[in-house]
DNA sequence: CCGGCCAGCCTGTCGTGACAGGTTGTCTAT
DNA sequence: ATAGACAACCTGTCACGACAGGCTGGCCGG
């Protein structure tokens, strides 16, 4: 346990265990600690900090709820496996965002749409060079008011010139992409997470950031060698289940 | 806040705060709190149940959690709306069942088997009568000696007649349906949610009940008018992404 | 060599006290 | 009547102290 640590910032303007928090969660995203290693006990850590052992469980116990660690009675706080991916099988029709359910009122807002150049992570499910240009989207869906779906899309800029511009509000997307460029989505793949939000889509969706969300990331294709849509939908999971349908 | 308290047991077999929370919880599912009602401050419970802030608080935490209640600074602890179900679109082919990760081990322990009668939802899910024979089944799956999968899954007796006798130690319950039965699936309806387990439950898996979960309820169909398996399975979300192909 | 006992460490639980700062309603001065 | 000051109440944060009970490793007796 050679934690570097920072000296704790006591003006009150941020809690002393969030900066604690935040602290440990550097050292082990750095990877300075493997998986299993233990954390300093609470008692050092309380002492390294000069902080009281309140502090550092509330620090421990968020980053329990992060998943970064775990906790065994007796024994000790240890950093937490990596997450690792596993194929779910199945092949499934039909879009998120054409969803309409019957009676209720279902509205969307754009909170963001502009355009940009792809980085890593969307070059990589588009298929396409890093730097291209892509339209960003940022949206958020609310069901009878209440805030249920937030989704960031990017789409190749080549592929929907104009779409920076156009007037989403309320609109299905995919209404959009199909009577104005002609796309028909041909296939996508997907894949669903229970996370935590980032504070800012935790604002967005009016939920705590303890709270866990259905996390689902999504890449369409319009055919075998053109993807034309990458998004990441954060939905609400005390306002909805999701619902397949196999046949 | 008419809350009928009961006298909460010091002899140490269970935390006031478990004892409190789940006092708390059974005035709110009784439904005598309404949504958006508040509980009583955090001091009055102090002195209502006679136990420090400090338990008060740990109660309010897990029911924050377990998002049963909402606070709000300054305001006070409130009753959390109840959760609503959404449709998400789509059909799917593929069974869990038959996964199979390759470069993976997986291992199946069968924790629990046994002939019973059906209960209320499992009736439901089924369209069969309450009481009629089922055959139960709970099963532990592991990826690399991880706990990654807890499946309850309920068959009616009479489609699987010796089921309840059948060791399926490592084996996928669908090739046993088929290649035993006969049984072929032709539908499937599936809920994904993002949940926290029960104390039970999230021993098996191996966390902590407020680590989240994908919750997975399931119904398969043999034809139009007959439901073969019902089952719930709880998936370890730190282990495992679905994939869902879109063809 | 091996098994059981036990000290020591660690987390879990609980109590008390204190202050900061957000929220609401009321009271007051304009 | 209205705006601002203010008290009362509430949750958030933090400190300190205490004990229960799980876990580990080492000591010791067989």
């Amino acid at each position: 346990m050679t934690i570097t640590y920072p000296r704790l910032n006591r003006d009150g303007a941020e809690p002393l265990w969030m900066q604690l928090m935040r602290a440990l969660r550097a050292e082990i995203e750095s990877g300075e600690l493997g998986p299993d290693q233990p954390l300093p006990s609470e008692a050092e850590l309380s002492d390294m900090f000069s902080v009281s052992r309140t502090v550092v469980r509330e620090a421990l116990r968020e980053l329990v709820q992060q998943r970064l660690i775990y906790k065994i009675k007796g024994r000790g706080a240890f950093v937490a496996a990596r997450k690792t991916e596993l194929r779910f099988v199945g092949s499934t029709s039909g879009s998120a965002d054409d969803l309409r359910e019957s009676g209720r009122r279902v509205t969307t807002q754009t909170i963001h749409q502009s355009l940009g150049q792809a980085d890593e992570r969307e070059a990589a499910l588009l298929r396409i060079p890093r730097g291209e240009e892509v339209v960003r989207l940022r949206r958020l869906r609310c069901v009878d008011g209440q805030p249920w779906l937030l989704v960031d899309t990017a789409l190749p800029a080549r592929l929907v010139p104009g779409l920076e511009r156009a007037v989403l509000e309320n609109q299905s997307l995919y209404d959009v992409l199909r009577r104005r460029y002609g796309i028909e989505p041909a296939a996508a793949d997907r894949w669903i997470e229970a996370v935590f939000p980032e504070p800012e889509d935790a604002a967005l969706l009016e939920v705590s950031t303890s709270t866990p969300l259905l996390g689902i990331e999504s890449v369409a294709w319009l055919d075998d060698n053109t993807r034309f849509e990458a998004y990441y939908a954060l939905h609400r999971s005390d306002q909805t289940r999701f619902y397949v349908g196999i046949r």
